[in-house]
DNA sequence: ATGGATTCGA
């Protein structure tokens, strides 16, 4: 019967077809079976979650250590908290692991601590000697943060290597950045399989030595299509398309990564109709084809294509969005104001309960920030079971945009007093919120917090907030002596902070002595030429003295007019500034005058516009 | 009776 059973379990396929078998496992009272329970266990975490595999292992009465290890098993890039929690109720029961209990445990783990933790523990029981069980650590010191050397120390105090110690300390080598090492190990090691190859050149690669990695590669003996994807890989990464397309095209046997690296190639270098072209070619596409396309448009920020590609993709239905596509998604949608869009991809998290990652639930809160819709945020801000620095920033700058400006500062003294530690750019999204608000005081408050408190050296974008801040407020000369005692040179956007703080408060004197300041620190730069120009204008300051400096600097500097466009339908609008090319001007510039007369009964401030 | 480690694309 068991070996029925387990015959049964490895034809099992979906869900339906797993609890199935399981019902029948109970059923002939084998939910206590050591033998049956593992296999149903693994294949419950791969196609259920590891928490119905953990609710499996719960009703077991006597788990051995096979049980017990498939428990661990089944935690590998879940949760590290989970399988060390398995290995130490483990202990408790006094069962005794094994030098599988190890490998599966170190591969769960994230920390440096808890994995020198668990070392000791190997080292204790004595499972120093299993390869396995080295390799496995060596694996994980390289991966977990911690430095190079106690990778260095585990695979010196190996007294048996096998290929793949190797292979893994090359390829810790390369991921630190170690090539002479990792190339020194290359050339020592007794005998080379596929992945030793395979790693050499993916590490030269992704290092930059791409010519390097030609020449290994053409040495190489067997290559396989990872040999191949890893050597086109190389020329992108260079941003050599030409190379990687020769190279792409001599691909024996192309796969859905060879296709696919090619889609981001030509996306990075901003070639979307080239990376349009291999994706509308390629069969078989996957989840990760598809994030390709769609972050490649997201980056050149071809965000209404984007959103067209996540569509084909539910229509085409051969695969499913997962949590970086969603992530893609709704970035388009934060970009568009695409509100509808936003709204269905929450519904679809919602109805197929996909699990709210940090990055997704960021992407939510902007998402629905950037739609003006607060409420929303707020719930997908609340409803995150995880958060981290960016998704606190995220909602402070949220709630800052849409003008809600004390609820910015009161979250930010909330996130504090949590006992997170907030970073330099946290603080930008408080001083934005400040200057949006005029919080003068509020904001000299958070400045020094960031200074003198958190000891963050200030960034040019603290100072132009704190620049900006003090211009609203009139102090034009406190804000010029700010500038004054910054460690760094002010960059354009302090400059022109500080002009339009002269046009708001129509300090002609200012305008004057910062003219000369300007001209001085960017005599070449045509911008400031023209908003100079248009400011002393604006405040009817219009002497001969400046305007001849001006004009003597201006001739041959015309500035490039900015230019916004919209899509309604299928037709473009694109509107320059004053300009009176639409079709429908008279109906714009009426709403335009309604708008005007709106903002300044509620917020006494007028919109620009003019009408001739 | 039982299960393990390394290489390419978002």
């Amino acid at each position: 019967m068991q070996q029925k059973l387990v015959n049964v379990l490895q034809k099992c396929q979906n869900v339906r077809q797993i609890k199935q078998t399981h019902d029948q496992i109970i059923v002939h009272g084998l939910k206590d079976c050591n033998f049956i329970v593992p296999k149903l266990m693994s294949l419950s975490s791969d196609f259920i979650s590891p928490n119905y595999a953990a609710n499996i292992f719960g009703c077991v009465c006597t788990p051995n250590v096979v049980t017990y290890n498939n428990l661990i098993k089944c935690f590998i890039g879940k949760s590290h908290t989970d399988a060390i929690f398995s290995y130490n109720r483990m202990r408790e029961a006094q069962i005794m692991p094994n030098s599988f209990t190890f490998t599966s445990l170190f591969r769960c783990l994230e920390f440096l601590d808890d994995g020198k933790c668990v070392h000791g523990q190997v080292m204790k029981l004595g499972f120093l000697s299993s390869v396995f069980v080295h390799n496995t650590i060596l694996d994980f010191y390289s991966k977990c943060g911690g430095n190079l050397g106690y990778v260095w120390m585990v695979f010196d105090e190996m007294v048996e290597r096998d290929v793949i110690s190797y292979n893994t300390m090359i390829g810790a080598c390369m991921n630190h950045g170690e090539v002479e090492f990792a190339i020194r190990l290359f050339e020592g090691m007794p005998e080379r399989n596929t992945v030793t190859w395979n790693s050499v050149i993916g590490g030269l690669s992704k290092t930059g030595n791409v010519e390097l990695a030609r020449t290994v590669f053409n040495k190489m003996p067997q290559k396989n299509t990872v040999s191949w994807n890893s050597m086109v890989s190389g020329y992108i990464m260079v941003g050599d398309m030409r190379t990687a397309q020769a190279l792409f095209d001599e691909v024996p046997e192309k796969s859905v990564v060879s296709w696919t690296a090619m889609v981001t190639g030509y996306a990075t270098v901003g070639d979307l109709e080239s990376a349009r072209r291999i994706f509308d070619q390629m069969q078989g596409k996957n989840v990760v084809s598809w994030n390709a396309m769609i972050a490649g448009y997201v980056n050149g920020h071809m965000f209404d294509q984007a959103l067209s590609v996540f569509h084909n993709m539910l229509v085409d239905g051969n695969c499913k969005p997962n949590q970086v596509t969603l992530i893609s998604a709704l970035s388009a949608c934060s970009h568009l104001g695409a509100h509808d869009h936003g709204k269905w991809i929450d519904g679809y998290i919602k109805k197929n309960n996909v699990d709210l990652s940090v990055p997704l639930g960021n992407g939510m809160i902007d998402m629905f920030a950037k739609c003006g819709d607060l409420p929303s945020a707020w719930e997908a801000f609340h409803k995150m079971p995880k958060k981290c620095i960016i998704t606190w920033t995220t909602m402070i700058s949220g709630l800052a945009v849409n003008g809600h400006c004390s609820k910015a500062l009161e979250l930010f003294y909330r996130m504090c007093r949590d006992g997170l530690k907030p970073d330099d750019v946290i603080f930008i999204a408080v001083l934005t919120a400040c200057v949006h608000g005029g919080l003068l005081e509020d904001g000299n408050r958070v400045f020094d917090l960031m200074v003198k408190h958190y000891e963050i050296k200030p960034r040019i974008e603290h100072y132009g907030c704190m620049v900006d801040l003090l211009g609203r407020a009139g102090k034009l000369e406190e804000a010029v002596r700010f500038t004054e005692s910054m460690h760094l040179q002010p960059n354009a956007v302090i400059w022109a902070t500080l002009l339009a703080a002269c046009k708001i408060h129509g300090n002609g004197e200012l305008l004057e002595s910062l003219t000369d300041k300007i001209l001085a620190s960017e005599p070449t730069n045509p911008g400031y030429l023209t908003l100079i120009t248009n400011i002393s204008s604006s405040i009817g300051r219009w002497q001969n003295a400046l305007n001849f400096r001006l004009v003597a600097r201006q001739q041959g500097a015309e500035k490039v007019p900015g230019c916004s466009a919209i899509q309604i339908g299928s037709c473009v609008h694109e509107f320059l500034a004053k300009d009176t090319k639409h079709a429908q001007k008279k109906e714009i510039y009426q709403i335009l005058g309604n708008l005007n007369g709106e903002l300044k009964s509620v917020y006494d401030m007028p919109v620009e516009y003019t009408y001739s």
